[in-house]
DNA sequence: TCGCGCGCTTGATCTGGGTCAATGAAACCC
DNA sequence: GGGTTTCATTGACCCAGATCAAGCGCGCGA
């Protein structure tokens, strides 16, 4: 479903939405070049910190691969992951200096970056530049407050099917086993880091896992590795509108 | 406060984000006369949903007077409100046709609307118009993500603090005691409404209120006039970063 | 090969906030 | 002025999920 991307790329650089979805289809030959000139890629280990709250971010960019998560932490530790970030999510705050939350490589990542400065001259001068990036903002905004519907109202036990259902969506499209519509993909949290996005302690969340194991929504290979037999039956376990039409 | 609307009707619009911020500063005239064209006032009764969620919207506007809210609902019933837009918030989805969630009105509300199609035409020839957009875009974004932490780890005690303090922050920064720093202000929520924000039931709101009341946080005349006597107290208790500068 | 540490699971117990139910108190309307 | 409605408070009890604590299993370095 991505494939039609490839005849676009002419340079590829997969997972950044700024070329892919915006730049590619769109931009003249001169915006394909300065972009290229402020463009740079900066690989970051697993555990690392990319950026503290409050810190200068000199760069905006997008996920290429790995996983990166937005926290934010009260002086008294309690902790809250406020955005997960997937291969080709966006990065960065157009015309603001600092970042308010932490951002954390929680796996290996590598990241496509655009120099800050620079890239907002564009933006201001590229008026689809800036109209992609409103739409990217407002999906951020779509999916912050679909969480908070997660955080606010739902259980412990829907709030992992809806983690695993999001995670699902984004990561095992393409890991799709055709024959019987089950789908396979790897957890890329910790059980802790699940906890912190969830606003669970992770002991529930592990308790959750389990159970919902045991009732065979999933099936688990060691810790990590999930299958879901039967998607439409996570998302009722997610409480979510089901409407069927997704994975047709 | 908001008599002089009268007198800034044929041009300013108070509490319009549009003109007020983005456009009247650098504007061309015939841009102002562009917006005008497409400018209407809608009035809605306490009470009345604006937009259903999935309804298709027309307009894009902001707040003039009253109070609405975003609120999403599951299938069984159970409500969270993803957002609160005060006078001068803007409200819609500009490049987008629907609506993710209910639009409502809590109290008496005016509203300043764009057409949308007409309003999008001249963002994407008004880089500067765009450029405000993607800014309140990100303030809501910083917003909602904020929301998120009072969400998934504050106690109920320090969710109420949270709230007020917003409201605090927004609706009295105009009633301020100069005298001796204490802020005055009305809840424009009932508790129901305050529950459905916070993520909590309203009797919960209704025992956290009494409890920071006795404890002399606040103090209250009738169930809605709140006196917040010391504002940094107000902030320990949200469990906030204080850095006092606030309201300095 | 052993031990050590980290990520995870599971059990026992505790508690903050939910649930259910009764009452109060304004506002409003005959 | 009394009845109805809507919003709010308060009490008694309960339960989902937190907390505290004990192991498990696997990878890794010595």
């Amino acid at each position: 479903m991505l494939n039609d991307e490839k005849t676009v790329l002419s340079h590829e650089c997969e997972g950044c939405p700024i070329r892919h979805r915006a730049v590619c289809a769109r931009c003249e030959s001169d915006e394909l070049e300065r972009l290229e000139e402020i463009k740079y890629y900066r690989s970051f280990e697993a555990g690392q910190t990319i950026i503290w709250s409050g810190d200068r971010m000199e760069f905006v960019g997008s996920v290429v691969s790995g996983i990166a998560t937005l926290t934010q932490t009260m002086e008294d530790g309690r902790t809250q992951m406020v955005g997960l970030l997937l291969p080709s999510d966006f990065v960065g705050r157009p015309g603001r200096d600092g970042s308010p939350y932490d951002v954390v490589a929680t796996t290996d990542l590598v990241m496509c970056c655009f120099r800050k400065r620079p890239f907002e001259d564009m933006m201001s001068t590229t008026p689809h530049i800036a109209h992609r990036l409103l739409e990217m903002t407002l999906d951020e905004l779509d999916a912050a407050r679909e969480w908070m519907l997660v955080l606010g109202r739902k259980t412990a036990r829907e709030k992992i099917a809806s983690l695993l259902s999001i995670i699902a969506r984004r990561d095992a499209s393409l890991n799709l086993r055709p024959t019987q519509g089950a789908l396979v993909f790897d957890l890329p949290l910790t059980r802790e880091a699940m906890a912190d996005y969830l606003g669970l302690t992770l002991e529930t969340v592990s308790r959750q896992i389990s159970a919902l194991k045991r009732d065979g929504v999933i099936e688990l290979e060691g810790k990590r590795h999930v299958t879901v037999p039967d998607f439409s039956r996570l998302l009722d376990e997610a409480g979510d509108d089901n409407d069927g039409g997704m994975l047709a």
